[in-house]
DNA sequence: ATCGTTATTGCAACTAGTTGCAATAACGAT
DNA sequence: ATCGTTATTGCAACTAGTTGCAATAACGAT
């Protein structure tokens, strides 16, 4: 989480490039509130870089995530979606209006010491998705009709 | 869970029909030992349903996950993995080397009880993967070279 | 056993994402 | 400021997965 000075200049000094896709991209979802998808990344930063393609953009989003620059989740969507990783939290989703709620990272500390402690495996997923029923969805469920 | 006698007649009952498309994919599954790539099933039920498309497979894949028949994973691999559902479980997986460790869903039992109580979120995911580095990796790391 | 309704299939075209390769351009060294 | 090395890009072809539509075939009712 917590690098030395700038993550762009960590990324450089490991042998990495800053490319103006990348800074773009980055900065696009820096500027962003929620959760982007490749798509509407591409289109946002094809803007400032006419020659840009997918294949750049797809390539790219996996590079900042494998740094931990940029954090992905499979939310049910047709589409992955990226998000800059700011504070690690993870997501509850309902499956039956789409409705997300965020929880703490922190929520999970227990479950991931006991995985340690039960297997040795040291679990680092820090942007987790859970699918159920959000509580409108449930009331609405008990009264309504089906 | 538990459902009344044979999942297939509730099947029929809820007004699906028993295609031989969905026995054959789903008793592949039922024999195959781990988990299975669409393509996997597909090159293997093709073999008794001649025109048999992938399409159909997906779809069908799809809607067994759907009524709670079998279970899908995004393991790292390139493609989602699929297994017939007995037990509820989850895995965590190394990064580095791919192995992988089963944990009984039982040990998400307080976190999901967390989750309603916090958020009213009644959660039911059931074969989720968590990642990280396993012992052996995480032993070679610390004596090993890099 | 036959028939009508309609869920499901195959087809074909599409969206989503990946990859090998040659050309380009970051960037450290001069 | 110029140059060499090599990481990264764009391109094009590919793999993975989805979807609308007409034809098919499950299956309940007769
Ligand atoms: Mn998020
Ligand atoms: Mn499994
Ligand atoms: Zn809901
Ligand atoms: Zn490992």
């Amino acid at each position: 989480m917590a690098k030395r000075y700038s993550d762009l200049d960590w990324l450089r000094e490991q042998g990495y490039r800053l490319t103006p896709q990348r800074l773009a991209i980055l900065e696009v979802l820096k500027q962003a509130d929620g959760h982007l998808s490749p798509t509407e990344i591409f289109n946002q930063v094809v803007q400032e870089i006419p020659g840009l393609t997918e294949a750049t953009v797809y390539r790219t989003l996996n590079f900042l995530a494998e740094q931990g620059l940029v954090l992905v989740a499979h939310l049910g969507r047709g589409q992955l979606v990226y998000e800059f990783a700011e504070h690690d939290h993870h997501h509850l989703v309902c499956r039956n209006c789409g409705e997300m709620q965020e929880i703490d990272h922190r929520q999970l500390k227990q479950l991931y010491d006991n995985f340690l402690d039960d297997t040795g495996y040291q679990i680092n997923t820090i942007h987790a998705t859970f699918f159920g029923f959000c509580p409108e969805c449930i009331a609405n469920n008990r009264s309504g009709s089906k």
